[in-house]
DNA sequence: AAGCTCAGCAACCGCGGACTA
DNA sequence: TTAGTCCGCGGTTGCTGAGCT
């Protein structure tokens, strides 16, 4: 079709003469070989051209599609034009919970890597998987909510752990690359003090309580928003297909701990923001030679309820909570979540254990919600001081020893416990049914955001109680405690927007306390 | 009905890696 | 080895339509 480069401006496209001009690069140009190329939206007719041009010529070489065909668009831009709209195959329209769920996967995986996740989802693209996932980054982001099931980001602990193992991790490979070698992200350096620990709780009693400590507590936690926080499995991402692994199932173990263990830190990091599992740039900084993952970690870890969403917004996986100065030190700000939760113990503690109040938020309340747990049921600590392991926790009879609520809160079956692996292999399908299917098979309760609850005095809280230490995210299959919270739940559901159902049916289900988390790695994903 | 807001989408832009001469 | 070119990727922008006031 001989296209004018001067006569292109219908449509309310570009005009050929836009004041956007070449900007040197070869292929972004609004000129080329005195040919002005056109901007803008593509009409059907050069459509008919890029894809008469590629029938003949094939992909590639796109800088040649103007000069074979005259259609007045630069080479960059037909390569866009084709791979995002024209090529075959391409499925257009909503993605499917599947794909819903392989794109949370494998962001959690890779990060930003659009078009290596569009390898993983035939007919998609990477735009659309990019603009499918900022949509869903904003819509989170109002809604309160992590970028990531809560389990996503509390499960992955002990991948990160096992990371340490690998070499890699500090051979200077990119972050990603790091990340993809195992499956999952993980700046992780901060759990290399801690991989002992994993079972051998730092605290009696808690296992895994230092580990967790620093998965929300720290930067690598790059968390969730902490409403989130204890539903994990339960709690509904709004805008997410509901799938075995995040209804949980009623008898699905793994989520029972992270629920309790959550919930023990939910309330006191709900003001905290979103975070993200991955932070490219964040990583490096935390691969670097001269981070020391004790200090850094664990004292400068900021939880700045006026920053994070700023933070999330702009940055790719902002995740972090803290602030970097001009010399690299995370500082925090005057905000910092140690003003609000005051270290609460006393005494020594185990040397391998950050003490509370230095490193400690998370800890602090571990500590905290400890002695109170303690008071209560010795037993608690004893049965779960042992150093078990992943297997032997499995056994689960010193945990079922353990009826405080408190214990659920650092059972080592906590999300701390879990592999990232295994929250995928929850994650993906096993039974065939739909993920909505599961909507409906499991009576869930959403976990809501509750403002008030961060603003509570921490001496409120009774820890002796579960739907205290679990806060609004206390499973429950039915009764009153859910009505109670519909009003919350459902003004979240009609946030979310996304759902049909209304949050007050979704998100939350509760989980046996004493099953094991079935431990697979991420590699089951495609 | 008009105006406003916002979510979703398409396209642009700049950067950087790969390749080649 | 270096410079030039091609191409892909990821971030960003701007348009459009739907929903709301």
């Amino acid at each position: 079709m001989g296209h004018s480069s001067t006569a292109e401006s219908e449509d309310g496209v570009l005009s050929v003469d836009s004041p956007l001009s070449n900007d040197g690069d070869n292929f972004g140009g609004s000129s080329n070989g005195g040919v002005v190329l056109k901007k803008g939206p593509w009409t059907a007719a050069e459509d008919a051209i890029l894809v008469e041009y590629v029938k003949k010529h094939g992909e590639g070489n796109w800088n040649a599609v103007q000069k074979h065909t005259g259609l007045a668009r630069c080479g960059k831009s037909c390569r866009l034009r084709w791979a995002n709209h024209l090529r075959p195959n391409l499925k257009k329209g909503a993605f499917t919970s599947e794909e819903e769920r392989i794109i949370i996967e494998l962001h959690a995986k890779m990060g930003n890597k659009w078009a290596r996740m569009a390898a993983h989802l035939p007919g998609r693209t990477d735009n659309e998987i990019k603009n499918y996932w900022n949509t869903r980054i904003k819509r989170r982001q109002r809604a309160g909510l992590s970028l990531y099931p809560p389990d996503l980001c509390l499960q992955s602990l002990p991948e990160n752990q096992q990371q340490l193992s690998s070499p890699r991790i500090y051979d200077g490979d990119k972050a990603c690359d790091i990340l993809q070698s195992n499956g999952y992200w993980a700046p992780n350096i901060m759990f290399d003090s801690l991989n002992s620990l994993r079972y051998a709780p730092a605290v009696p009693g808690i296992p895994g309580s230092v580990s967790m400590g620093n998965g929300f507590a720290s930067p690598h936690s790059y968390g969730f928003v902490p409403q989130t926080i204890g539903v994990s499995g339960q709690a509904r991402e709004p805008d997410e297909p509901m799938s075995d692994y995040e209804s949980g199932g009623i008898n699905e173990a793994p989520m029972f701990s992270r629920t309790r263990t959550d919930s023990c830190v939910n309330k006191s990091f709900q003001s905290f923001g979103l975070c993200y599992p991955y932070d490219t740039d964040h990583t490096k900084k935390l691969l670097s030679s001269d981070f020391n993952p004790d200090t850094d970690f664990m004292s400068d870890v900021t939880y700045s309820a006026s920053e994070h969403f700023s933070n999330a917004q702009k940055s790719e996986l902002p995740s972090l909570q803290y602030q970097e100065t001009g010399l690299g030190v995370w500082d925090p700000p005057p905000e910092s979540f140690d003003s609000l939760v005051q270290s609460p113990l006393s005494g020594p503690l185990p040397s391998h254990c950050p003490s509370p109040g230095s490193s400690g938020l998370l800890e602090d309340l571990i500590y905290e919600a400890m002695a109170l747990g303690k008071s209560e049921n010795q037993s608690s600590a004893r049965a779960t001081s042992s150093n078990v392991s992943h297997g032997e926790v499995a056994d689960g009879s010193a945990l079922r020893t353990c009826s405080t609520e408190f214990k659920g809160c650092i059972d080592s079956n906590s999300p701390s416990g879990n592999s990232m692996g295994s929250l995928f292999s929850r994650y993906t399908p096993t039974t065939g049914r739909s993920l909505e299917d599961d909507v409906t098979m499991h009576h869930v309760k959403s976990e809501v955001f509750d403002p008030s609850w961060i603003l509570d005095d921490e001496s409120k809280v009774d820890y002796s109680r579960p739907d205290a230490m679990l806060g609004s995210c206390w499973v429950e299959q039915s009764g009153p405690a859910s009505k109670q919270r519909g009003s919350t739940t459902d003004s979240i559901a009609a946030l979310l927007g996304d759902t049909s159902a209304s949050a007050s049916t979704r998100g939350f289900t509760s989980c046996s306390w004493n099953n094991m988390p079935p431990v697979c790695q991420i590699s089951d994903i495609p």
